[in-house]
RNA sequence: GCGGAUGUGGCGGAAUGGCAGACGCAUCAGACUCAAAAUCUGACGGUGGUAACAUCGUGUGGGUUCAAGUCCCACCAUCCGCACCA
């Protein structure tokens, strides 16, 4: 009998079929799984099949775990303030919050194509205002905690997007949104200290189910170093200069100082001779991008005339100014040992500033250098340290110095401290009022939300201040505190404020009084799976963390980290006509493949199936459309043999059995590792089989046709359930009673194998042979297949049960 | 410069150290058809051979092993991250 597999009708049968899911129900003993996707950004593009995998690989996953009777939290919603959505605005006319409605529409019905079975009940949206009340609630916590502050310093500004950015923000000196160069701007901020949690985000790492490569960004990122803080007084002055080193154990060998050019004595340690020069090199330094400083490899430097004293020797070594010394790291000067350093060795070379190795990597002496020796060794030049070994006194060395009194420990981060303000429209308003008598006063909780007002002008102003400044009846209110008359903050929060917490506000939504119930939250959090793209790697994942340990700090969840486990999907890229290579798919390159068309040509199932089977979901793939008529017809396939089956009373043979037990035990393994694209192509081989066995003995039994349909369920919803229905079952195949289908170990072995028979390593033939049969019968076996391919005297024997046999001969 | 990932047919890819190329796309041949499409059957890494078969073959060069795509060493290429953090 042949049935045909009409995916239209199917999918608009079941279409919706789990929006309203009586299987999915927290009945109080159902363990729960939170599967989380990162929320889109409603762009006016709507989505390409890059995003629908990522939505494809959790939905099975999700629907998987349903399937083992866990309680499921799959929610999706709306990153929706930002610049993106202003600037399409600003292009297009059209207030955000219209636009933005129309994208989330847009994409909530693109989604809906996926056939995921997202809560809509949870849904959230950052910029409604029942939501980011709470966004603003908890800047209202940490300015009271002291981790919000205001601070007027020189920042990363983008001169296209007329906002400030945070370090995260800038990827290679580039406005990591436009591309814009990024330039310094001096702008009074809102600041997170982030870096108050540096060591808890670093440490908390370890306790992490997550892809090496996020840790370690993170880790970098966060760049914890140990070392020592020096003074050195300046020669023939009560002025003293501090560096941070991290190899103090290097200090006898240091010969020269060098200070960024905005150190605050810079300037002021020029002398007569040399103060035009080092006020011309200052200068020149300050109308430097940040991106000119980083290309120069060539170092450049300025003498100021002025020495240091080394507290150590008393040794006195010239003071210089130089570019490639960060002001913002450290204390904004270093002490130089250019034996061991390449950066300092280069400096030496140039400025002709003398080297003095105190490493040997033999302990003996070292002549002539010709590059900067970094290793470890034995401790030379040294005076009373002579004789170490480098690198347990470069652990020792900042206790010793300590001791000494001419340092101290210091622990030293590359995170900086977050600017939080942003002098744009299309985000939540900072809810502070300043007040000239009280000072920066929150906004009281009970007025929260402080509500973004209408404005006829949302474009930036681009002179640092946010277009709600031109809001004169908003700006201007009544102190919180004592009433009089106060200004209120004017500046928006970052696109990321929302996302930073909004995984918390899924498991109670609509709560009008709490940011999260607490019971709630200790019965359905943390997210036990977070699925979505690699590029959030040192942003919304660092940012959540952060909220995540700030809001466990003050009681509002008990929990220290958001997200258990960690998956990032590959990207889908489009394929370069003319060179074949893979291109990331952008509107630019006009490569975009939209998943609208293949949905109605092949079917929500067919393409679901397709974006898995493209390759392994963790790496980048090349979308190829030819490719999706291959698993349209396995779908046809698959229908018709199951369909066919439907009044078989074939009884099960022993081959059929095996054969599902087999299935189920590859299927479930593949899936448990994510191996998603051969979990598909395994659909594939046992289809293929059990077509072959079904053509021999007339037909397959229910069982096996069931045990097929329930495997297939989470990646093709739609043909599962209708062959489901079709078998007589009034219950969705998600129903947990029903189960994830379970395997004999035993029965996915065969009595009878076929194994390779090697001379030399080189396959001659294959036998077939009993699996439990002995090492010598089968040598014996194997000999007789060989016959006269063996020649030569045998030197080794080799039997590996139900892998190989090898004979090694002369 | 440092760190990481990847490299297998025409293409996407598969392979707990054990028969390389599963599964699929494309291509070719055959069946069905007046014909085409769809579907079904078969072939499909290179070289030699009608064939059985032989031989080479997983970026390059070495090594370990009875046996290497897989492990080790040294390179090359592509992509990604960090990039004067002292």
């Amino acid at each position: 009998m042949k049935v045909t597999y009409n995916h239209k009708e199917i999918e608009k049968k079941w279409d919706g079929a789990w929006k309203v899911n009586p299987v999915n129900v927290d009945d109080g003993k159902k363990e729960k799984y939170y599967c989380l996707d990162m929320f889109p950004y409603p762009s006016g593009h709507g989505l390409h099949v890059g995003h629908w995998r990522g939505y494809v690989i959790s939905d099975v996953w999700s629907r998987y775990k349903l399937m083992q009777g866990y309680y499921l939290i799959h929610p999706m919603g709306w990153d929706a303030f930002g610049l993106p959505a202003e600037n399409y605005a600003i292009k297009n006319g059209i207030h955000p919050s219209i636009s933005t409605a129309e994208n989330i529409a847009n994409i909530k019905r693109q989604i809906n194509q996926i056939a995921a079975i997202y809560d809509w009940d949870r849904e959230v949206n950052t910029t409604d205002p029942d939501f980011y009340k709470w966004t603003q609630w908890i800047f209202v916590q940490m300015f009271k905690a002291g981790l919000a502050y205001e601070k007027e310093m020189p920042i990363n500004w983008c001169p296209s997007c007329k906002t400030g950015l945070a370090n995260e923000e800038v990827v290679d000196g580039k406005c990591e949104r436009c591309h814009s160069e990024v330039t310094k701007k001096n702008l009074r901020q809102w600041m997170l200290k982030i870096t108050a949690y540096a060591d808890r985000l670093l440490d908390d790492l370890a306790t992490l189910d997550w892809p090496e490569k996020v840790i370690k960004m993170q880790t970098e990122w966060i760049g914890r170093s140990y070392g020592a803080e020096i003074d050195f007084p300046v020669e023939g002055s009560d002025k003293k200069i501090r560096v941070y080193t991290t190899r103090p154990d290097t200090l006898y060998g240091a010969t020269f100082m060098v200070l960024a050019p905005e150190h605050v004595l810079s300037a002021s340690l020029a002398v007569e001779e040399t103060k035009a020069a080092v006020d011309k090199y200052i200068f020149d330094a300050s109308m430097k991008s940040n991106v000119d400083r980083m290309a120069d490899k060539e170092k450049t430097g300025v003498f100021t005339g002025s020495y240091a004293i080394n507290p150590l020797n008393q040794a006195k070594i010239p003071i210089w100014i130089s570019d490639y010394v960060l002001a913002d790291y450290g204390t904004g000067a270093i002490m130089c040992v250019p034996a061991h350093d390449d950066r300092d060795f280069a400096f030496a070379k140039k400025f002709d500033l003398p080297i003095i190795p105190v490493i040997s990597p033999d302990g003996q002496d070292v002549g002539e250098m010709e590059e900067a020796y970094t290793g470890s060794g034995i401790v030379i030049n040294s005076g009373e340290w002579n004789g170490r070994d480098s690198a347990e006194l470069k652990e020792a060395a900042p206790a010793e110095i300590e001791e000494r009194g001419i340092g101290t420990k210091k622990v030293n981060y590359k995170l900086r401290d977050w600017v939080f303000s942003r002098q744009r429209y299309w985000g939540e308003p900072i809810p502070i009022v300043h007040c000239p008598k009280c000072g920066n006063v929150p906004v009281p909780e009970d007025q929260l939300p402080l509500v973004l007002p209408d404005v006829e002008s949302y474009q930036p102003t681009g002179t640092g201040e946010s277009p709600l400044a031109a809001i004169d009846e908003w700006v201007n209110t009544t102190c919180p505190c004592c009433g009089a008359p106060a200004k209120r903050e004017t500046n928006t929060m970052p696109q990321w404020a929302g996302s930073s917490w909004y995984f918390l506000r899924y498991v109670d939504p609509h709560n009008q009084e709490k940011l999260v119930d607490r019971e709630k939250a200790d019965k359905y959090l943390p997210v036990d799976m977070y699925i979505g793209g690699v590029e959030h790697a040192v942003l919304h994942l660092l940012y959540s963390r952060f909220y995540t340990k700030f809001l466990n700090d003050i009681g509002v969840i008990d929990f220290n980290e958001p997200f258990k486990k960690l998956f990032n999907q590959g990207m889908v890229c489009g394929r370069d006509r003319e060179t074949g290579a893979a291109t990331k798919m952008s509107k630019s390159l006009g490569n975009i493949v939209s998943p609208d068309d293949m949905v109605r040509d092949y079917g929500c199932d067919a393409l679901r199936l397709y974006e898995l089977f493209i390759g392994p979901p963790e790496l980048d793939s090349i979308w190829d459309e030819r490719g999706i008529d291959g698993v349209y017809r396995f779908l046809c396939r698959l229908y018709s043999l199951v369909m066919s089956n439907l009044e078989s009373n074939v009884e099960a043979t022993d081959e059929m059995i095996r054969t599902w037990h087999k299935m189920v035990c590859d299927i479930t393994k593949r899936l448990e590792s994510f191996s998603l694209n051969t979990v598909v192509s395994g659909f594939m081989e046992y289809t293929n089989k059990l077509t072959e066995i079904s053509k021999k003995e007339g037909g397959l039994d229910r069982e096996t046709m069931e045990t097929v349909i329930r495997l297939i369920a989470p990646f093709a919803p739609h043909i599962a359930e209708e062959m489901w229905q079709a078998y007589g079952h009034e219950q969705s195949v998600f129903d947990s009673r029903f189960g994830w289908p379970t395997y004999d170990e035993a029965l996915t072995k065969d009595d009878e194998i076929e194994i390779g028979v090697q001379v030399n390593g080189k396959v001659r033939c294959t036998i077939r042979i009993p699996v439990d049969i002995s090492q010598e019968e089968a040598l014996a076996k194997a000999k007789e297949a060989l016959g006269d391919k063996l020649q030569g005297e045998i030197r080794k024997e080799i039997y590996v049960p139900g892998r190989i046999i090898n004979i090694v001969a002369k």
